[in-house]
DNA sequence: TTGAAAGCGGTACCAT
DNA sequence: ATGGTACCGCTTTCAA
């Protein structure tokens, strides 16, 4: 177990097999002209005294950088600003190994990708990652990257039937699950009340499906009196909160599944004296602090945008020195966030970087 | 932003500033038999084109390859063989570098430790971690290690008199206070009561004092009703708690701030019909998981061993490797674990090897 | 004090 | 089809 023994070398295969040290190469790496016989003498050998590639060395003698190109939104600043601090910063923790980051933003999610990934189909990059928008307009331009062996990982969104090599994101069905889970922990009634952006977004509707599910296995008589869409406008939140509140006088709790939930807060801290409604909501920025510290927010669940963008780098990374392929998801626990373990997460949870 | 522009190299140094590379590496690395000016001005240019050397490169010419021992209990199996496991991955993914793992077991903590720490003291090792048990006889055997010029790592305990490098382990006061608000909150009744191993163990009273403080914030009139001490014995633990239930009919929560939370949820299983007792524990094992899904226990706090032990192996690589000296404390976040994340975090987290 | 060169473990390209 | 060798960026040793 306490093995320090030397790794084998390429030079120790070619002198067992009485080689040279270009002929091992070709051996390994499936190179033309060898002859079948000695490449397959040769991979014996390797596999006999359990060769394994020094990446380190390999990399030291690639002469063209590794470029990998990011597409994030600009908007909800507070994510995908993380999220894109993530892929900086994996990235800057790779330079030994010459990767170097090319960041284009859009607008907002859905904005003008199009555009921006027939740029980058022209540049001359290694690898692509981004928060798809429109899926179903995007597919075929992942799908040119990934023919032109350009690996694309999508990031906190996805493009499932893309050709994209993985996805990295939080699963909502399960990060709803966990609010419906905590949710029917803390409430003192059983009914309850589910926000969302817009029930056409098919995250938006895991989480509520999620939701539902825990909520009810978890509390005996539960019952999920509304699913309200606040199509990510503020007025309509509050409009929509207010209407809650009068309708069911004695709602018990309201899980927000998007990241939309300050005039929630506004209201219910407003109307505090009368009802006792806790709230579960997502994400986590400036405004939803006070909110949480005063009580108002119950508990947020946080999607460690941060890490999204530093996950993706790495698994691209693997893919790309090592062959590792990732499975089809790469799914991130979503965090439970109250006051007392509210500064690991913000501002801005800084992965304590690794190597 | 895009940068791919070449990195300077120790060669660029040296054409630049007309010496040769062995002169700039003297230079660079403050080693003797160069001559104070040449080194200023060696010293100037690389600062001047922010030179930084290439890890890589370097690791790549080191002869020996490092060390890195350490020395963990075997008992309480589900934490330190995870501890061990987190440790082992993150050298293996270290491998290219050339680092090697020397693992060494005591039977449980603080169980001879000196005598292996003696033994390890002979042997040629570049790093250590360990689990310090018995703070007061360690200290000094830990000291030698580091005026040897061994960086010493404490994992899941600490030995903060001693000149380790730093600690890496959950805040215990933290993870009291996130205990705290989290009961409060569920609680369905203001009298709580906390179990701990032993109130001798620093690490338990400061989960008592951080629970203490959050519920008691968190609660407006909440009362913590009792601290027992179960001394990690089943039968005691049982005892206790069936004393509690007696003493305390109104008792609303309890806290497990150690991991002997089984026989806590065995009493509270039987008696389930009378009381409406939520319980929260500490730490993450097989016997757990059902007494999670059945409700018993509301919600544990996981302290990630797995992460704890690959943590240190990276902070010692770092500060090896770039001289990186990490803070005086590495604390990772204390993880809330219900039933709808469990599956995350059992039988064992496996972190995402990065790299 | 300084320079030159070998070598780490691969890759790539030339020559044979 | 195969061998030889320069080179990646740095460390280390040996000469000068």
């Amino acid at each position: 177990m306490n093995d320090h023994k030397r790794r084998p070398t390429i030079k120790d295969i070619a002198s067992l097999a009485g080689v040279s040290i270009g002929t091992v190469d070709r051996a390994l790496h499936n190179r033309r002209g060898i002859d079948p016989q000695t490449r397959q003498r040769i991979l014996t050998i390797a596999e006999k005294i359990g060769y394994r590639k020094n990446r380190v060395a390999s990399i030291l003698t690639r002469k063209k950088p590794l470029v990998f190109a990011a597409v994030f939104p600009q908007k909800l600043h507070y994510f995908y600003d993380d999220v894109r601090q993530g892929f900086k910063e994996a990235i800057e923790a790779l330079q030994d190994f010459k990767v170097y980051p090319l960041v284009y933003s859009v607008e907002s999610l859905g904005q003008g990708e199009e555009n921006v990934l027939q740029k980058l189909l022209q540049e001359d990059i290694d690898a692509l990652v981004l928060t798809p928008g429109h899926r179903s307009k995007l597919n075929p331009l992942i799908n040119q990257f990934v023919e032109k062996n350009i690996p694309v990982v999508t990031v906190s969104t996805d493009a499932p039937e893309s050709k994209r090599l993985t996805s990295v994101c939080v699963n909502p069905y399960q990060n709803g699950e966990l609010a419906g889970e905590l949710l029917a922990k803390i409430v003192t009634g059983p009914r309850v009340a589910i926000m969302v952006g817009s029930l056409e977004i098919e995250d938006h509707r895991q989480k509520v499906d999620g939701f539902t599910n825990a909520f009810l296995a978890m509390h005996p008589d539960g019952e999920v009196v509304a699913v309200v869409e606040n199509h990510e406008r503020e007025e309509l939140a509050a409009q929509n909160t207010e209407e809650l509140l009068r309708k069911y006088p004695d709602l018990a709790g309201i899980y927000v599944a998007t990241a939309n939930s300050v005039a929630v807060c506004k209201v219910l801290a407003e109307q505090h004296t009368n009802h006792d409604i806790k709230l579960i909501t997502t994400d986590l920025f400036e405004e939803m602090v006070d909110y949480l510290k005063k009580g108002v927010i119950q508990a947020t669940l946080f999607q460690n945008p941060y890490r999204q963008g530093w996950e993706a780098v790495n698994i691209l990374f693997q893919f790309l020195t090592e062959k590792r392929k990732p499975p089809t998801h790469h799914y991130l626990e979503p965090v439970v966030v109250m006051c007392s373990n509210l500064d690991f997460y913000y501002p801005q949870f800084k992965r304590r970087v690794l190597k």
